[in-house]
DNA sequence: ATAATATCGTAACAGTTTAACTTGTATTGA
DNA sequence: TCAATACAAGTTAAACTGTTACGATATTAT
């Protein structure tokens, strides 16, 4: 018998809208910020703006490219401070199979995540299925293992 | 209700006997070049065999080091040339969230697989649970994706 | 033998990430 | 306000990881 709850899914949609995602995005990063007594600097609000504004993965550079400010362009460790601010607060996702970075699509949700990599399009979904970190819970434990954290990365066409 | 069969793991054991292992996976290697008409080169035996002697994840750049036949040190392009080809026939994986590789631990069983890794003692298992895979695959396509790779790596205490 | 194909040797390079150290700037408490 | 503290940013360099290019050599098939 199957578990009939909603599966939630994230795949940016062809018309959707982006600035509100974004927007959406960085209020809730003000809002844990100020939560958590940290500190949401430029750098940090930048780093995130241009994530949010792809569904396809960034690689560091890539990042580091749309943050020429000042005409001169940073020094990697700068987008490399930013992204490990970001993860821990939970606001973005590394893909360990691309070396590359996407805003979570699922903020506040006390969600778990597997990764939609299309190979066509480029573009990265969420899956949030608890069934699925369900079931790799359960196994691992069966197998002795206590887990920490799941990677779980799905190639294939949207 | 529950899947009752038996959840196949394989995590090394203490006491586990390293060149009966390495021996098997040459052996194996051998057979499946022979059948598909491939050679099982010098590098690529060499490889496999570092691989396989350590069940502690090494990266590309560690089993360089244990290459040095001659005394003087391999380029990095034969080390990653030869681990594709070990890859591609399924001898070998590679851990993303470590850019570093494992002997494959069910060679010739059609399986899939999924990791755990140590984060104390640094020992990778397999975890060849096919009820996670479709798991994954079944949420996937529920959530219409086509599935053509899953990467799943599971961080804990073995 | 010859041509076609696969592997190897070698060198250089490109991409990714972290380390170490200094300087600046908020924030806190006296 | 002032100094003390903590956190962030600037700067430079290095370490780590992976790829491209190209000619030489070996293997396989015709």
């Amino acid at each position: 018998m199957e578990d009939m709850e909603a599966l939630p899914v994230r795949f940016p949609s062809r018309q959707h809208n982006h600035s509100s995602c974004v927007n959406k995005l960085l209020g809730d990063a003000e809002e844990e910020c100020r939560r958590q007594k940290l500190r949401f600097t430029e750098h940090r609000r930048k780093v995130l703006e241009i994530i949010a504004s792809s569904h396809k993965p960034l690689g560091a550079y890539d990042i580091l490219e749309q943050m020429n400010f000042s005409g001169r362009r940073q020094a990697p460790v700068v987008a490399y401070r930013a992204l490990d601010f970001l993860i821990n607060l939970g606001l973005v996702h590394r893909l360990n199979s691309l070396n590359a970075f996407v805003a979570c699509m699922a903020v506040g949700e006390d969600h778990t995540a597997q990764f939609l990599i299309c190979r066509q399009c480029k573009n990265v979904g969420e899956l949030n299925s608890n069934r699925v970190s369900e079931r790799i819970e359960k196994d691992a434990v069966e197998a002795g293992f206590q887990v920490d954290q799941q990677l779980v990365e799905i190639i294939g066409i949207c």
